[in-house]
DNA sequence: GGAATTTACTGGCATATACCACTATATATG
DNA sequence: CATATATAGTGGTATATGCCAGTAAATTCC
């Protein structure tokens, strides 16, 4: 082994990288490792993690408008648009003319993508519950926190020096 | 202000969400939106963030076969294949087969990728400078250690129990 | 009240990223 | 050495995600 070969292991994986100067390489990395766990953990289930995390964060909310929940989750509207539509040519989402403004759709859950969201919940939980055991559930928490602040209204306005 | 306008912004981005329990969603979340934040401080470069990335690895790294390359930046084989497609196509990256593997092609910047490598790297310097001062210099560096722990091999053992 | 502006959404296009099946090559095994 | 197996890449397909241009509806401003 030499010298060089300290600092890697086969892959490489461990050399110093781009992801240990660039904050935004790094959580990009992250988030492709954390979505494989994610998936592996919750076994095949006809959704991916992303198609999960959206159907649990409409669950959560009060039949937002595209915009509300566009925001929320801090995607693009249009991006949100397209990611809806297998679930919605799947049945598990519906979008409803919204009464007052009738620029706006609410976002829904059907019958059937209420149930698959319940049904899916207990798998998710699982692998949320490794992560917390392999991170450790306090640190978990905080990290979650830290990134809902780097995902922030007030974090871009610090960002951009508008204080 | 309703007791409930208390908990969210007009955008409803503060109200309690998947994302403060589910880590997955949580760093998602985060990477779209620093992927933003450094687009935006980036400016107009006709390189996307995750290009420059993706260019910045290969600089650093040793003419990596594709392999070693996915392998670096937690990325799956065939997606990192697509992924340099376009920079193959504007002649930023070459592969050029392994003189030892017949198998495996070794990815390389071309000069036009060099150069524009170095260039964009006082942009993306401005971008990350943004991002220690808004988030704190000690704190970024630690939170991109925690990501690239986040990352590793190693916490895919710890994930899976296989300890 | 009507024009100008802003807001919500849609559709097209491009990149990002994963999985699967397939091919070619290298390595291990009897 | 011949075969079995493992490894590296490619191409197809599907979802993820962003930008831009266009449409329609609401709001603002004379």
């Amino acid at each position: 082994m030499t010298d060089d070969d300290d600092k890697l292991n086969k892959q490489g994986q461990n050399q110093d990288g781009i992801w240990l100067h660039c904050s935004n390489s790094a959580v990009r990395r992250a988030s492709r490792h954390l979505g494989q766990l994610y998936e592996d953990a919750m076994g095949d289930s006809h959704l991916k993690g992303t198609q999960f995390s959206l159907i649990s964060q409409i669950a959560r909310s009060n039949e937002p408008t595209l915009k509300t929940l566009a925001d929320a989750v801090v995607m693009d509207l249009s991006a949100l648009g397209h990611t809806l539509k297998p679930l919605i040519r799947d049945g598990l989402v519906e979008l409803v003319p919204d009464a007052q403004d009738r620029r706006a759709k609410r976002v829904r859950l059907t019958e059937a993508g209420t149930a698959i969201q319940r049904d899916l919940t207990a798998r998710w939980q699982v692998a949320q519950d490794r992560f917390d055991k392999a991170f450790g559930k306090e640190r978990s928490q905080e990290l979650r926190r830290t990134l809902a602040f780097i995902s922030s209204d007030e974090f871009a306005r610090a960002f951009n020096g508008n204080d």
